[in-house]
RNA sequence: GCCGGGGUGGCGAAAUUGGCAGACGCAUGGGACUUAAAAUCCCAAGGAGAGAAAUCUCCAUGCCGGUUCGAGUCCGGCCCUCGGCACCA
């Protein structure tokens, strides 16, 4: 890129800054949520503080300032407020690691970016910027933490967590990539600790359920989400233990293969192990066994190519449907929190449980057979788990295994020893973190009265500045001794507080309520206020946040709603998600050195081409290739639409650097006629799934056909005028410095953003004469050129009377005519 | 294994939802302007073949088949690729 000779195509470098400071001045942004006429919130996720954005971030701002300033001039009041997610892992590990504290470099980045944002020509409402790490944030996250708290929804309990061994940290479920760390690569490994969690699993059927009312995000997002829930009906089924008479209860979803059940196994972890085996010949083995694969840990034991071991207890327990002993085992690929920890084995028709048989030995059973070829057990390669007939199943055999299954469970639920259920692969969300940069979890320990909820009145619990970073493995707070203890809300007395912060999920998972109060000092947010302006009419982001933080936000939301703080069902009416900026192949990251800096390109060509070339590099929910040549195609662009502006502008006398057309390949009515069909294709582009990259190609077209216009009249400078002015319109979303510029050049005085959008005229673009495609045989040989309102029957005439079609009917007569009106005509021979 | 995207020129991509495949842009080649270059403006261009030429013919949207006057688009069966979930009972 030879950037230094290249000739500055417009005056961008004085442009662009003069209208940023002037928008800001103007207020332009600025929005009274007190009223919500013809109101739009239009949200994009706000980012992480991280030390500079690359191009590959801004594609989310600029999609999002496109939008926000399109629906301004569609005349809505549009709410574009933004703010940043400014706890987190990262800016702890920098201050670990430089010796600086991380709200003093998160403040430093925010800044950075804040200019960055600027400079892109992105526009907020910056009297609404919520920053997660001040307290007058945070407050109220604790807030809501004490909401779910207050409602049995926030519970204590010792659960295994993602543990970095060389980071010395706990992580987060996202933080793990593989099962390893994602900053160190090191294995991550378990460690059991008492934690805090969010009861999502509560709510797990309807935040599955109402994804039917979000018709307005994409169907890969609302997927995801319905695979991270998981439902599964099945029914659990009671075997009773031999002589005892104790019930091991298991959960399948295949009641059909019951006959076929012909050992039972149990997780290691599974309750009734050590009352099982007590006494058994089999004790010590067994204990061994457990003990062996719980220190394997459950992250080991799900890997693929972990074998599947495990052991006899001695014991028996009896299938309900045959009445037959089966013995009972544990092994270490039944997992204890999916279903109920105990599994009925069905060798036959279960693939793992078929491997497992193989290896010890156990007995099958064969009770639904293939329709081709009945199944032999000599013969058995692998488990056979489609559909068929029942056999060796009693009173169901000859049914479809389909239908057996309703019946088995009937039958067995009618001698109540089973009943439908259904099971969840959603887990409760783990918030606790032991960690500090984030929200202190604003409860108290007390040794008389237990946990105990900070009151209201006394949030917020504040996260102490002055504290000493060294990854030892717990909470700097730990050490922090007026953090650490603290009187019992309840008794008064001597208590501790809790040492560790919420996750940053939980920062995020109410943010967009806040921009409606952002400056409210007493609550969280205006709850009339919020049901006016809420839910977010459009939200964009990454579809790396498809789930997770998708999914708390519309949890927090149900649970806001059912304590009557929102009348609404879903935070967000639309979602749109942006596919990523590549880079020779791979996504863009510092630690990949691939990244490509927006300061660079904006000082060379400005931020417009920037942002154009943003929205033109392909499907905006598509991931894109980055290719610096292909921005100075954009620049040049914007040059050649400067030059056609401003030489239209002064009528042909200022700007030398344009020659008109030396004859005029396209006449007037053409030119209006492009003009009214491009006003309807970008408005149609913008209006539908946000298609940017072919409403700037149609612009292109317009331009370059208007370089064909040759201007010879008054009437001729007027149509251009009209064009290139409805130009502007048009770009003004996407170049907004620019357009502005033009507009004002004009002798507009209003904004740009404020004067409205173009409308188009049908009957201006329609065609007196259209050329029809004439194929013979599906195959195109020829073209006619007739009067638009042609009739079907003269068209016909006329295309048999062409030549070429005359040549390849050698006199023949065709079988067949189709026309398609204004399209083509097929003739058959 | 299950679920969901995708596969179109040298490249990023379009295609009015079944109607002229490749708009627009990048890269490329040529021309104009220029002492020259840059910039700008104009023109060409999927591949193969025929022709002096305008033109013409054939082949082309991952592969195979089907429906249809007509398929990038619809149906059936494969292959590849990206993403999500997964010893989930």
């Amino acid at each position: 890129m030879q950037k230094s000779k290249m000739v500055e195509q417009y005056p961008f470098r004085e442009i662009e800054p003069r209208w940023q400071k002037r928008w800001d001045e103007e207020e332009l942004f600025k929005i009274d949520t007190k009223n919500a006429d013809r109101k739009y919130y239009c949200l994009v996720m706000f980012p992480y503080p991280s030390a500079a954005l690359h191009v590959g971030h801004g594609r989310n701002y600029i999609i999002g300032d496109a939008v926000v300033r399109y629906k301004m001039m569609r005349g809505y009041r549009v709410l574009s407020p933004m703010g940043f997610d400014a706890f987190g892992l990262p800016a702890e590990n920098a201050a670990i690691k430089n010796n600086i504290h991380p709200e003093t470099s998160t403040l430093q980045n925010i800044a950075n970016m804040k200019t960055q944002l600027r400079r892109w020509g992105c526009g907020y409402d910056w009297l609404r910027e919520v920053i997660a790490c001040l307290p007058d944030y945070y407050k109220w996250t604790q807030w809501i933490f004490l909401q779910l708290y207050k409602h049995g929804l926030a519970y204590r309990k010792k659960a295994a967590v993602n543990w970095c061994p060389s980071c010395r940290t706990s992580l987060a479920n996202e933080q793990v990539v593989n099962d390893r760390c994602e900053r160190c690569e090191s294995l991550v490994e378990e460690r059991e600790l008492e934690q805090w969690f969010f009861k999502i699993t509560d709510y797990a059927e309807r935040l599955l359920d109402d994804l039917k009312l979000l018709g307005g995000w994409p169907e890969r997002v609302r997927t995801m989400q319905e695979n991270w829930i998981g439902k599964s009906y099945g029914a659990e089924i009671d075997f009773p233990i031999a002589v005892s008479g104790e019930i091991i209860r298991c959960f399948t979803t295949r009641a059909d293969t019951l006959f076929g059940a012909t050992y039972m196994v149990l997780a290691p972890e599974h309750p009734m192990i050590a009352s099982l085996i007590k006494g058994q010949k089999a004790e010590r083995s067994c204990l061994r066994f457990v003990g062996e694969a719980k220190k394997q840990g459950k992250r080991v034991r799900v890997l693929e190519q972990t074998e599947k071991v495990g052991v006899f207890t001695g014991r028996y327990c009896i299938n309900p449907t045959t009445q037959e002993k089966i013995p009972i085992w544990v092994a270490n690929y039944v997992l204890m929190d999916y279903g109920t920890g105990a599994v009925m084995a069905v060798p036959t028709h279960d693939q793992r449980d078929f491997e497992f048989a193989k290896k010890y030995n156990l007995p099958m059973k064969i009770v639904i057979d293939r329709p081709t070829k009945p199944l032999a057990l000599g013969e058995m390669r692998e488990a056979y788990v489609e559909d068929g007939a029942m056999v060796n199943s009693a009173q169901f055999n000859g049914l479809p295994n389909r239908e057996a299954l309703e019946k088995i469970v009937d039958w067995l639920a009618s001698k109540k020893m089973a009943r439908r259920t259904v099971h969840y692969r959603l887990k409760d969300w783990l918030i606790s973190r032991q960690r500090y940069w984030g929200a202190p979890i604003p409860i108290v320990h007390c040794a008389k009265c237990g946990t105990v909820p900070v009151s209201e009145s006394d949030l917020p619990v504040l996260l102490p500045k002055n504290v000493r970073f060294k990854p030892t493995g717990v909470s700097p707070l730990t050490e922090h001794p007026d953090f650490k203890s603290t009187a019992c809300p309840q008794c008064k007395g001597q208590a501790r507080r809790d040492f560790d912060t919420m996750d940053t999920f939980v920062d995020s998972s109410w943010y967009f309520y806040r921009y409606i109060s952002t400056r409210e000092e007493a609550k969280a947010f205006d709850s009339n206020d919020v049901n006016r302006w809420l839910p977010v009419d459009q939200y964009i982001g990454g579809v790396e946040h498809a789930i997770l933080h998708l999914l708390y936000s519309r949890f927090v939301n149900k649970v806001l709603y059912d304590q009557k703080f929102v009348s609404f069902k879903e935070p967000f009416a639309k979602l749109f998600t942006q596919g990523m900026i590549i880079k020779d192949g791979a996504k863009m990251s510092k630690s990949k050195g691939n990244v490509v800096s927006p300061d660079e390109l904006i000082q060379n060509y400005g931020s417009d081409t920037v942002r154009l070339y943003t929205l033109f590099i392909g499907p905006p929910e598509k991931d894109a290739e980055w290719n610096d040549q292909a921005v100075e195609g954009c620049y040049r662009f914007l040059g050649r639409f400067w030059r056609l502006a401003t030489f239209v502008i002064s009528e042909g006398k200022s700007d030398s650097r344009f020659k008109p057309a030396e004859e005029g390949q396209v006449n007037a009515g053409d030119l209006e006629r492009h003009l009214h069909l491009t006003i309807k294709k970008v408005s149609d582009d913008l209006e539908g799934d946000f298609h940017f990259n072919t409403a700037v190609a149609s612009i292109m077209e317009l331009i370059n056909l208007a370089y064909q216009f040759r201007p010879e009249s008054q009437a001729d400078w007027n149509l251009l005028k009209q064009l290139v002015k409805n130009t502007m319109l048009l770009l003004a979303p996407f170049v907004p410095h620019l357009a502005e510029e033009l507009w004002q050049a004009m002798g507009e005085k209003k904004s740009i953003f404020r004067s409205g959008w173009p409308s188009f005229d049908s009957d201006r673009m329609k065609l007196q004469k259209i050329e029809i495609a004439v194929q013979v045989n599906g195959r195109v040989r020829s073209h006619v050129t007739i009067p638009a309102d042609l009739g079907e029957e003269a068209l016909k005439v006329r295309v048999l009377e062409d030549s070429k079609v005359k040549t390849w009917l050698e006199g023949k007569n065709p079988k067949k005519v189709i026309v398609v009106p204004k399209r083509l005509v097929n003739v058959i021979i």
